[in-house]
RNA sequence: GCGGUGGUGGUCUAGCCUGGUAAGAUACCGCCCUGCCACGGCGGGGUUCGCGGGUUCGAAUCCCGCCCACCGCACCA
């Protein structure tokens, strides 16, 4: 690969230069894994997010959230990922250096990644111990093994203890806000939340431009379904789009070639095990081809059991091929069962479960613990209300098969006896039943989506840089030029750039140089219409059109110009039907 | 984090080996020219040479440390 002049490079370049994205902190020297996006790069992002929100959001009927970046610890205790967004490390107690304990102990010993990333800190240790491993820079004693977490710490307000972290993804505001949102959709399932925004990852050591960020911009959607009724209703609408797969029993082989199967095929077959995360799939690989990415360059592959997420069961990349980087993960589909929401509930106590009516009623058998009040009260005293809540939080079959093996049972720091409560069987008719709904997960890199589509609108002709965006993400849509800068002619473009403007659409006004530097300027900005006033204009209030792909031209009136060009970008007509031919 | 390469007007690059106070292109601004694809002419402004320290009468240039980018290795829930 020639490093010199790749594609990245030029698109590194061209993003400077005329303002889609640069480094971050660029006068005080830089800071790996953040990136400014300029002007261009701003309104490219956003037309990229209108675009997944309509894809995503409202066209499915799904609702969007904003929760914030920063979450308390507990957030990130439930969600496991104190415990799992993290990596162990050793501290020389010689030279204060440090070293990832995995890649020490892998390196040194010849042991498998696999096997070392299944151990704790103690049998990380005891190797350590047991193999006289030393610091491998000064050959001191390395010292007690720690975790490290690769989550932004920060302290909420002044005090130390109140220890907050920046989210590593957009879904647990989601999961926290299950609830409101299900009050909502009027408890009914299948609904999804999506949310637009920022995360952080304190990644080791990120390269790679916008293709490994420390902050970034997350698309997500958390679908919420009864597990007893996975199917997609819309699974119709996308059975035969084809989708390239490598299933995880090829990848495990070592192969890397995609199997070519219908939406429906991948189901039947069951390489995917849910409809809807193969529709996500299937929208998924429609959206990065509205954006311009071909068929052919994405593929999807089966995350391996010890490459997923600690709370996913299945899950997907969706790769898009880069020139420099070959594939590269632009979105994940992961099936995270009720891991979250039931972790949500075990550590705030919260009901997390939703109503579901059943058809016909049936009659079940039930224990039921009554509280003994006098009893209670008589034992208890003042904590007796502690009491009451510890017995509500146990299950009653279990306290009762307690209270009749040991006679006692042992809630928090009290000791209940069976005087303490009256176990009665009853028969009740049940109508309905609660579960913990299971989540289908599709969430993208936003960064990453935004450089693809920029790779592949990149192209070059008679050496000149042309980006040709499709209309529906172009940053800008029409450039006004007045032909020459004289005779009247700014005065009636300028007018027309007004109009346009306040037509809604995004407009760039440029008189400086000959038309043909304008063309060139618009055409690396990736404007797909330039629109010139010309002296015919002054005659009979007709304009010129040009084609940035093509640069072909054609006439038009401007008389309703504006709704010609909004059709024109919802993509219902071509350049040609714009006009007439010049 | 380790190894390699690099960092010079806004942008791209020359100069660095062989220290003497910065060059070209392009972009930008002004005037003239201009009638659809980087037009031409004239004039103009703009560079703490990544940051910090050292050697020297003098450092973009030599030495040391650091930062950043890119490549390879590792990492990427």
């Amino acid at each position: 690969m020639d490093v010199r002049e790749d594609k990245y490079e030029k698109i590194v370049k061209l993003a400077k230069r005329r303002g889609f994205f640069w480094e971050a902190f660029e006068i005080y020297g830089g800071v790996s894994g953040f990136l400014d996006f300029g002007p261009l790069g701003v309104l490219l992002k956003r037309r990229i997010i209108d675009l997944w929100v309509d894809w995503f959001v409202k066209r499915e009927g799904f609702v969007e959230v904003e929760t914030p970046l920063i979450n308390p610890e507990v957030v990130f205790e439930a969600s496991g990922h104190l415990e799992s967004f993290r990596e162990p490390a050793f501290k020389c107690l010689k030279c204060g250096r440090r070293f990832r304990a995995d890649h020490l102990i892998e390196e040194k010993l010849g042991l498998d990644s696999v096997e070392v990333e299944k151990m704790g800190l103690k049998e990380l240790y005891d190797l350590v111990l047991d193999k006289g491993l030393k610091c491998p820079e000064c050959g001191g004693e390395l010292g007690e093994p720690y975790y490290f977490t690769t989550m932004f710490k920060t302290f909420i307000g002044p005090y130390a203890e109140d220890v907050g972290y920046g989210r590593p993804e957009a879904a647990q505001g989601m999961f926290l806000a299950f609830r409101r949102v299900l009050d909502l959709k009027r408890g009914k399932l299948p609904f999804a939340i999506a949310q637009v925004g920022k995360v952080l990852r304190n990644e080791i050591s990120p390269r790679q431009g916008p293709i490994r960020l420390r902050e970034f911009t997350i698309m997500e959607l958390e679908l919420f379904i009864d597990p007893e009724d996975v199917e997609c209703p819309k699974i119709s609408e996308v059975e035969d789009e084809v989708l390239r797969i490598v299933p995880g029993d090829v990848r495990a082989k070592g192969g890397e070639e995609p199997l070519e199967l219908t939406v429906r095929e991948s189901l039947d077959r069951g390489v995917v095990d849910m409809e809807w995360l193969a529709y996500f799939m299937a929208r998924a690989k429609q959206f990065i081809r509205e954006l311009g990415v071909p068929e052919e360059s994405q593929r999807f592959i089966e995350k391996l059991p010890w490459e997923r997420a600690h709370y996913s069961s299945q899950g997907f990349d969706q790769e898009i091929l880069l020139e420099r980087w070959g594939w590269v993960e632009v979105s994940g589909h992961n099936y995270r069962t009720d891991y979250d929401l039931r972790r949500h509930m075990e550590h705030s106590g919260v009901d997390m479960t939703v109503y579901k009516p059943l058809e016909k009623p049936i009659m079940v058998e039930k224990t039921q613990v009554k509280p003994v009040y006098e009893a209670l009260r008589r034992d208890f005293g003042d904590e007796m209300g502690e009491v009451l809540k510890l017995i509500k939080s146990v299950k009653p079959e279990v306290l009762a098969e307690n209270l009749a093996e040991k006679g006692f049972v042992r809630l928090g720091d009290f000791t209940v006896k069976p005087e303490h409560v009256r176990v009665e069987k009853i028969t009740v008719e049940e109508k309905g039943k609660r579960f913990i709904p299971h989540v289908v997960e599709p969430s993208f890199g936003l960064e990453r989506v935004v450089y693809s589509a920029l790779e592949y609108a990149y192209t070059e002709r008679e050496g000149r840089v042309v980006m040709s965006f499709p209309v529906s993400i172009a940053p800008i849509q029409v450039a006004v030029y007045p032909l020459v800068t004289k005779d009247g002619l700014p005065e009636k473009a300028w007018s027309v750039y007004r109009r346009l403007l306040d037509e809604g659409f995004e407009v760039y006004w440029d008189d400086s140089g000959s038309i043909g530097r304008r063309y060139v300027r618009s055409d690396e900005m990736g404007i797909p219409l330039a629109l010139t006033v010309d002296y015919q204009t002054l005659k009979d209030d007709t304009v010129t059109l040009r084609d940035r792909d093509s640069w072909r031209q054609v006439r038009t009136p401007l008389a309703g110009i504006e709704d010609r060009l909004r059709i024109f970008f919802k993509g219902r007509i071509s350049f040609e039907e714009l006009g007439e031919p010049v």
